[in-house]
DNA sequence: GCGACAG
DNA sequence: ATCTTGTCGC
């Protein structure tokens, strides 16, 4: 259940019923910064059943509710906007992507069952965050390999709605998402996942990697190692069955380690890849990275205030 | 049976 | 995901 209150007083609708307290700061810097909330995970799950049980039984009705939103998925180019071109000037009614947004969870070490999602919008000329907004909740919903959305997209999809509810012009035009995208055992891992319920194009964003169509960790390395003269290119995920997953990129020079770019919804391989590298300053790309070091912090300062 | 298994 | 200090380097 929640009910949050804007500056400007409008009530946003309930979602479910389940029990709610809630606790808000607010802070005013040169980013707008949303309250923070407390709520329970809904146990809706936009038009879908979930349950909010995990038995065995909800792995069946989980595998149907994949199959079933990966008939939606784009795997092209699907947008308004266009990246902006270096040396030449575009026409003013053109509409540029300046706005990418990122989405992750972090948890309680104390309580696994409580976590801090977050949502966080960067420009992309100068990379630093220009909206966040939180949200301190409860799962119920375990983790469970190939079933990441079912867990993390209902608070994730909560706070994209909220800001889309708003009317907020800083609305990402595109969201890069902690998890993988088609690069998952049914080829519809969390961004996928929230690309389609939240209709937006999405990257997924892996720090590891899901084995999946024969694709191993062991592989990916031997084929980086062959190009170590090219930190910034990449290796290409191709499974057993023929089936191109993503890629592996050492997006900074200094990384071994990759990441693991997948296509989410609405966008093409190669544009996800141009764009997750404009936004690589370290090795995770910074709308990530920022989402991932704020939610954290949240999580460590809320635990500070219950500890009290 | 054994290993793998995003966050 | 989380548990965790110092340390080497630009």
């Amino acid at each position: 259940m929640k009910a949050i209150s804007q500056s400007k007083g409008s009530i946003l609708p309930v979602i479910s019923g389940a029990p709610e307290s809630h606790k808000r700061t607010a802070r005013l810097c040169a980013l707008q910064i949303r309250n923070t909330h407390m709520e329970e995970q809904s146990h809706e799950q936009a038009s879908i059943e979930t349950s909010p049980s995990s038995s065995s039984l909800d792995h069946k009705t989980w595998i149907e509710t994949q199959d079933f939103l990966k008939k939606k998925l784009i795997a092209e180019d699907d947008f308004t906007w266009r990246l902006a071109v270096t040396g030449r000037s575009m026409e003013k009614e053109e509409e540029v992507l300046k706005y990418v947004g990122g989405v992750d969870i972090s948890y309680s070490k104390e309580d696994p069952s409580m976590a801090c999602g977050i949502l966080v919008v960067l420009d992309l000329q100068t990379l630093q965050v220009v909206y966040e907004d939180f949200s301190i909740v409860t799962l119920h919903v375990p983790y469970l390999p190939g079933f990441l959305a079912f867990r993390e997209a209902p608070v994730l999809l909560e706070l994209l709605e909220n800001m889309k509810a708003n009317a907020n012009p800083l609305y990402p035009q595109l969201l890069m998402v902690d998890g993988n995208g088609i690069l998952h055992p049914r080829g519809f891992g969390l961004a996928c996942h929230l690309g389609i319920l939240a209709n937006l194009p999405t990257v997924g964003i892996g720090k590891n990697l899901h084995h999946v169509d024969g694709v191993t960790l062991s592989g990916v390395m031997q084929l980086l190692k062959a190009k170590e003269d090219y930190a910034q290119d990449f290796v290409t995920l191709k499974g057993c069955s023929g089936r191109i997953w993503g890629v592996a990129v050492r997006s900074t020079g200094g990384s071994l380690k990759p990441i693991f770019i997948s296509v989410g919804h609405r966008i093409a391989l190669d544009t996800a890849i141009r764009i997750v590298k404009m936004t690589c300053k370290f090795r995770v790309p910074e709308p990530i990275r920022q989402a991932d070091i704020r939610s954290r912090d949240y999580v460590r300062k809320h635990q500070m205030r219950m500890s009290k």
